[in-house]
DNA sequence: TTGCGAAATGACAACGTTGTCATTTCGTTA
DNA sequence: TAACGAAATGACAACGTTGTCATTTCGCAA
């Protein structure tokens, strides 16, 4: 049983092998039911002799598709694991692989300059995870032959986009308390040039205007529990402060712990809500309400547009994910 | 300024448009320096007329080879991300986009099965990130045209591997303890199925019986926090225990609330070490002390690994990257 | 101006597949 | 057995690049 030295074994070889013609060989690939099966088995047999295996590259160029496409990581996160994996799933789902390329740290990567390497690559559509602003955003347009889609809350003039509602997430949170009883709400905000945290806002001060109540100064953080802390010190002051909406959970835990210190309880003496729900794997019988956004759907939903759009790639639309609420006891209903 | 219709410009179209032959377009391209600048100025303008792209599936079957690596994704953690994130620098370094596959929630994927389907792809070599134990494990054999790399703690006979060094890490953080005079170390493992966990049992087993000590029985967890809580409930009431190696931080953490719930001070009563150092973004003033592996890093060094492996796929390596132990306070020197 | 070597450019084949269309083989019926 | 339509198979071109080698153009010295 020898192995052939040939780099790489073409379909002529095999078809040699088999005594067959090469498009025989191919048909045996592509629709098995057209060749009769003692030729079949022929070719099948020698296909495994040889090692066999289709040339990705001539295949593409005579399909001219790839069944791949493209991912572009300008931010990498922890959500965004659970957003690959959708993706993924999704694509797998579908026959598509996934070709990814990744913004590299300090690296100033704009739309366009996204486009022009994905396209280089072998994609049929592709998909931008775009988590802050970037500067060619209004003007960018995707090639006319590569259906983008784009991951981001802010509305796109002509690509596709797919993103969690983070805002109504937000809004959902604060009606949340104002249906409790709450009379106002106080929010402790993500890093500054966080597209996510910047919608949370946006939703936090819509609801409360909408109850016509003005929204008090938000505290700025940066995701990590010392930042929620370093609220939670300032909040504890405030006589006004029943209600406070953070941004993540993390900060939500540091504005708990910061409360508990200064003496006061959650939910007796301040409520407190948080996003992402993830502090039940960190903290053992954790109380926090918290806003869980659907990645992993998000992800699936991102994938889902850019194949369906694969033959008009200009079609335009655009998603929201809505997240949910997830109760637990760090709220506390003052109408009691 | 009118758009071509034409589906897909080619070089031929622009060497039309440009007044000069195919071979020089494709000059323009890959060596620009032999081709006069006039002539390539009118290259340049009429490429840019058409909006000229290079076709990747033509240029990869002349050329052989495609630029890609590819990544199957047989489990995706949260460490996964660093991993990724390595992966991808590195990649984008070299000149490499990447390539992704991802097992999916309840398939059984063998190592071949991937690399059946990776070899289908358009990649030049390929990494495997596998945390679990697989079928096929000892008896894969790569393809012999293609580099494989495969992220485990496990050896393998014929593949290069890149893993942390988990059993140093736990090694590390035992003798730590040991050597501030703690006479015996207790252990909270992860899920069974995980190797992580698995290693870092392994090593915490090695280092005590390195010293003569016959480790206690290993408490099971499942990675969360209320996991490491019902250990520490446990742990509280062994009079000997004065140290805990959780296996993670979560439940590092989970064991720390249930032994203060139980009255017990941290570190003063007990010491407790944790491992992925990731307290600190939940709980503010963190003071467990964790060790530290350096994903990125391992990422980097796998795809590193497949870069130099791409002339010679059937060479062989082991890589380990070593933890760090980032210290704080939650151990105590019994020596003082 | 002519001739020469070097630089620039071009013609053509090849990479490994699949689509088109022609040809061969098969199973059936007259 | 002959003749026929359907099924199976094959020959050849094409996809869009790059490598090889031949040809043209250029700059410069005689």
């Amino acid at each position: 049983m020898a192995t052939m030295d040939k780099k790489n074994v073409s379909m002529n070889d095999v078809a040699i092998a088999a005594g067959v013609s090469l498009k025989t060989v191919s048909r045996v690939i592509n629709e098995p039911d057209s060749v009769r099966e003692s030729t079949r088995d022929k070719v099948h047999a020698a296909m495994e002799a040889l090692g066999f295996r289709a040339n990705f590259a001539a295949r593409s160029l005579k399909l001219g598709r790839y069944g791949c496409i493209g991912v572009v990581l300008f931010h990498l996160s922890g959500g965004a694991v659970d957003m690959i994996d959708g993706i993924a799933d999704a694509a797998e789902e579908r026959g598509f692989a996934l070709t990814m390329i990744k913004k590299r740290a300090g690296e100033k990567m704009t739309l366009a300059e996204a486009a022009r390497r994905m396209s280089q690559l072998p994609v049929d559509g592709m998909i931008f995870n775009l988590r802050q602003m970037v500067d060619d955003f209004d003007t960018f347009e995707a090639p006319k032959d590569l259906k983008t889609v784009i991951i981001t809350p802010m509305e796109h003039p002509t690509c596709s986009t797919v993103s969690d509602d983070q805002e109504g997430g937000a809004r959902m949170a604060c009606e949340y308390f104002l249906n409790r009883g709450h009379k106002n709400v106080y929010f402790v905000s993500g890093k500054k040039e966080s597209l996510s945290s910047q919608c949370r806002m946006k939703g936090w001060r819509a609801a409360l205007e909408a109850r016509g109540i003005e929204p008090p100064e938000p505290l700025q953080g940066d995701w990590n529990a010392d930042s929620g802390y370093a609220a939670g010190l300032v909040l504890a002051d405030k006589p006004d402060c029943t209600a406070v909406l953070a941004a993540n959970d993390c900060m939500a835990n540091g504005v708990m712990m910061a409360l508990r210190d200064k003496g006061l309880s959650v939910p007796d003496d301040v409520s407190v809500i948080g996003f992402d729900d993830e502090l039940y794997k960190t903290i053992p019988n954790s109380i926090l309400t918290s806003v869980k956004f659907r990645h992993r759907e998000l992800g699936v939903r991102a994938l889902n547009e850019v194949v369906a759009g694969l033959e008009a790639p200009s079609s335009r639309s655009r998603t929201l994910v809505s997240g949910v609420l997830v109760e637990r006891s760090s709220v506390k209903d003052l109408r009691a």
